[in-house]
DNA sequence: CCTTATTCGTCAAGATACTTGACTATATAA
DNA sequence: TTATATAGTCAAGTATCTTGACGAATAAGG
């Protein structure tokens, strides 16, 4: 069997955060699978997100640690890893002579592109699911949740 | 300041995954934040999702194990954090004497009854937010996505 | 009853993704 | 110049998960 859920527990999660996860766990389980199929076996969700905000033409590292909401320690970590793949590389900034620019590797760029790929098809298969509206509505929800809790839940770190 | 968002960045991720990522950490966040202020200190988004599968009556570990999708030695763990918190505890199965249930102490049902107090304020707010038919069509959403992965990404474990 | 396999749980060790604290180098403000 | 803030690194520790190996109880087959 699948999975026993028909039975008639005497509880199963089904709050909005349940399913909030479920979902968020389903697709990045999905991208990373493709990842790695893909023939980039270095991907994890960490990586991923990390990746995700690095542009092509590069990204401080402080910008990166200023998006991504986690200490610069932890961010630094993903670096180093990424580096030590040789996905991306850390130039130093001709402006500021503290700073590191973070930019894609050659191997880092058709990551990047397969990955963009994997995205769209991912996209693709959820408007398949859902349908155009369906989707974009799911998308809009989820914006109002993600900011309205930025606006709630003070107390950012930065504060 | 709050966050520099509001900048024409080269690029800004803006897929479902990314917002799925958002929203999910914004709820999963808020639930935390709101059982630690109600004085369970102790209470971790992976303990969560743990608690949110030990009925009011106890649970057997092994059940546990299934509906988590994760290792039982994760699993375990998790439990022994919680046992040693004092939150829950596990009683020998008098039908089968390698099984163990886990169970609530007084402590974990007065914590259980907060957490369901705080979610179901959480979910009222959403509900605010993307008003009542929104929020129904956001859960049948994210259902769908949920399930659509577990039918494609086969390969459970338990084959 | 007596093997043999299966299931339940534990112990131990290791990987990943974080955290805080301490520190260097550079930049900026007074 | 001196003080202070910012960018990044190094080191150590925590939380959550993994795999492997194992003991103990149950179930299945003779």
């Amino acid at each position: 069997m699948v999975k026993s859920l028909d039975k008639k527990d005497e509880d199963w999660p089904d709050h909005v955060g349940w399913r909030l996860s479920q979902a968020n766990s389903a697709w990045r389980a999905a991208f990373v699978e493709a990842m790695r199929a893909a023939g980039h076996g270095w991907m994890t969700d960490a990586r991923a997100s990390l990746l995700g905000h690095v542009g092509r033409r590069g990204t401080p590292q402080s910008v990166l640690i200023e998006r991504m909401g986690i200490s610069k320690q932890a961010v630094q970590q993903l670096i180093d890893g990424l580096e030590g793949e040789g996905v991306l590389r850390r130039m130093s900034d001709p402006r500021d002579k503290r700073a590191r620019i973070v930019a894609h590797t050659q191997k880092g760029r058709s990551a990047l592109q397969e990955a963009n790929r994997i995205k769209l098809e991912l996209e693709e298969r959820y408007r398949n699911l859902l349908g155009p509206e369906g989707l974009a509505a799911l998308k809009s929800a989820l914006a109002a949740l993600a900011s309205s809790a930025n606006d709630d839940i003070r107390g950012d770190r930065e504060g």
